[in-house]
RNA sequence: UGGGGCGUCGCCAAGCGGCUAGGCACCUGGUUUUGAUCCAGGCAUACGUAGGUUCGAAUCCUACCGCCCCAGCCA
């Protein structure tokens, strides 16, 4: 854990914890857990998750969470998701220890609750076809009608239920359900699906072994109560099915019942963050992949230079209630900010360029000029910098002519580089076009480290030599989507109507030298541009830049006013 | 027109009957060889609405309004 990362905010569920605590509800144990689908990867969604559910066995004495992997629907599982996973909540900075779990650990003991609950003539075999099920469980304001097969005797329960999971029926033919309430306002009290026939998939975990899979209202909370979990925390839209979760434990012989409390899932202003609209974006290929540095996973924040300190700050600051939100993308560019600041590196690179000659340099003298890796933090030392007769600006930082506000070079004008002269602008060359080729200029020996005699240089700006400079290939990304809620607008046929196709500009810098060395997962600051972090394809001979956030820019809204 | 939730500043969010925390964003100034950072200051006398209880209500009560979730053999 950084020093930017403090005692955090209190919260309802905090609140609920130390209630427990105070009363010795579970015997003062603190034990939650994390149990994604490994059917896609994590997003800032789950990091949210993540931080709470670690965080809390984190700070109460003796809290532990596990990780599991809520594996009961083999079909849109595999290994590779159950490693990015692991992988993901690692990088985020926590630590299961032993305690990694799959559900589908459980299969054998969770086959057996069944059947104590057919014995008990609280669940049975129901031959209804999905349609039929369908209709038989009514509406919102209509109750449903109990299915033909709800009374069979416990006897035929028990040998179907065997027969099933011998492999004698076919996909879809017969499911086990709950027998509860088909008059239940609530629709998950409706007798309620616990096991469905799947043959044909090979499971991750279990392989062939079985052709019969748990439902999740089935599977959790034993799951919970197995691994002996205090507190099941889960998001909103499972409110209505704690009814069920607790109806499954208290009609089980199990000594153990977890308590479930739901708090709101996170939504992050222009992007999506539902599994099902984050796997479209991968398989149509409108990202590079779920790291694709414009997604909201984890692994696409790691590529875009996203520090796992940063999103623990941005799930501590967002909270955790039960209301409705739409964070803005401000809040988690500020928290990358406030760490990259203080921890990044410093480099000068130039991303649109624009020659500048120093006429009076002399033409083969390399200075090698030095320059702090960081402004305050003397202890991160300081690199070298080789200054020439040649050396590229950014366009942005000259102007033939322009008003007072305006800081940088213009024609006739003087300027700082930045750890380096003041020069002057003597002469634009341009070609027929009039677009401007390059820049003659003159510099002041006498500027370096020093401010010049008789005159106030007001800007600074930063540049690269031309010939001990390095290309650079850097993407700069801007938000995925133009929308603020992409999916929540019903006017459009897809939520990829809102797409951003400016989200992605390729240019070609120039950098300094000591960039060559920079390996994947670098972060830098790019003075007076932003912060950048090597991609895993960058190497020494081709240089790749992520763009991971501009730094703030009040120039820019000062320019927009004009 | 069933059930379950939620409504405090542009966005998050504290608050749990006694002067509306804080963060992000925004606005003013100052420092600065990054128009960054940093520093100082500003930024809710209608807490969804209307009634009520109370000496006192964002907090308690009543009614209403708005938004979200639920009719998978998904999780």
């Amino acid at each position: 854990m950084s020093k930017n990362e403090h005692a955090v905010p209190t919260h309802f569920i905090r609140q609920i914890i130390e209630r427990d605590l105070a009363a010795d509800k579970n015997g003062g144990r603190v034990h939650t857990r994390f149990p994604p689908e490994p059917n896609g990867y994590l997003h800032i969604g789950h990091a949210k998750s993540i931080c709470l559910n670690f965080g809390l066995a984190r700070d109460y004495p003796g809290g532990v969470c596990n990780l599991r992997f809520d594996d009961t629907n083999p079909h849109k599982e595999n290994e590779d998701y159950v490693n990015a996973i692991k992988h993901d909540v690692r990088w985020l900075g926590f630590d299961w220890e032993d305690r990694l779990f799959y559900a589908s650990d459980y299969f054998e003991k969770l086959y057996g609750f069944a059947v104590e609950l057919i014995q008990a003539g609280k669940a049975y075999v129901c031959d209804l076809t999905p349609e039929q099920i369908r209709e038989y469980r009514g509406t919102l304001t209509e109750p449903g009608r109990e299915s033909p097969y709800r009374n069979r005797s416990v006897e035929e329960n028990l040998e179907l239920f065997k027969r099933i999971r011998a492999g004698e029926f076919e996909d879809g033919s017969r499911v086990l359900r709950a027998r509860i309430d088909m008059a239940s306002p609530n629709m998950n009290m409706r007798d309620p699906t616990l096991y469905r026939i799947r043959h044909g998939v090979i499971h991750h975990q279990t392989g062939e072994e079985w052709c019969i899979y748990p439902m999740y209202d089935f599977t959790h909370p034993i799951s919970d109560a197995l691994e002996g979990i205090t507190h099941s925390l889960c998001t909103l839209e499972f409110e209505d099915h704690r009814p069920l979760y607790d109806w499954v434990l208290d009609n089980i012989s199990i000594d153990c019942h977890p308590q479930q409390i739901e708090f709101s899932r996170l939504n992050l202003e222009y992007t999506v963050m539902s599994k099902r609209k984050l796997t479209q974006l991968v398989d149509e290929g409108v990202t590079s992949g779920w790291d694709d540095p414009r997604m909201p996973t984890i692994a696409g924040l790691r590529r875009r230079g996203y520090t796992p300190a940063s999103i623990r700050t941005f799930c501590d600051r967002v909270g955790v209630t039960k209301s409705a939100n739409s964070v803005e993308m401000g809040m988690l560019e500020a928290c990358i900010r406030e760490d990259l600041d203080q921890n990044a590196r410093r480099a000068l690179a130039v991303l649109d360029p624009l020659k500048v000659v120093i006429e009076n340099y002399p033409g083969e003298q390399v200075e090698m000029l030095d320059a702090p890796y960081h402004p305050k933090d003397g202890e991160m030392g300081s690199r070298q910098i080789p200054f020439t007769r040649e050396l590229y600006i950014d366009r942005a930082d000259f102007r033939e002519e322009a008003n007072r506000k305006y800081k940088r070079l213009v024609s006739g004008g003087e300027v700082r580089l930045r750890n380096a002269y003041v020069i002057k602008c003597e002469n634009v060359i341009k070609d027929e076009q009039g677009e401007i080729l390059e820049l003659r200029c003159s510099y002041d020996p006498a500027t370096l480290g020093a401010n010049p005699e008789g005159r106030k240089v007001r800007g600074v700006i930063h540049w690269a030599s031309a010939s001990r400079g390095v290309k650079a290939e850097v993407r700069i990304y801007d938000r995925l989507f133009q929308h603020p809620a992409p999916d929540a607008d019903k006017s459009v046929e897809s939520f990829l109507a809102h797409l951003n196709p400016d989200s992605l500009h390729v240019v070609q810098a120039i950098v300094e030298p000591s960039l060559t060395s920079a390996v994947e997962g670098d972060r830098f600051q790019f003075e007076r541009e932003g912060y950048f972090c090597v991609d895993p394809e960058s190497r020494p001979e081709h240089l790749v830049f992520n763009r991971t956030v501009t730094l703030r820019d009040s120039w820019a809204k000062i320019e927009k006013q004009s």
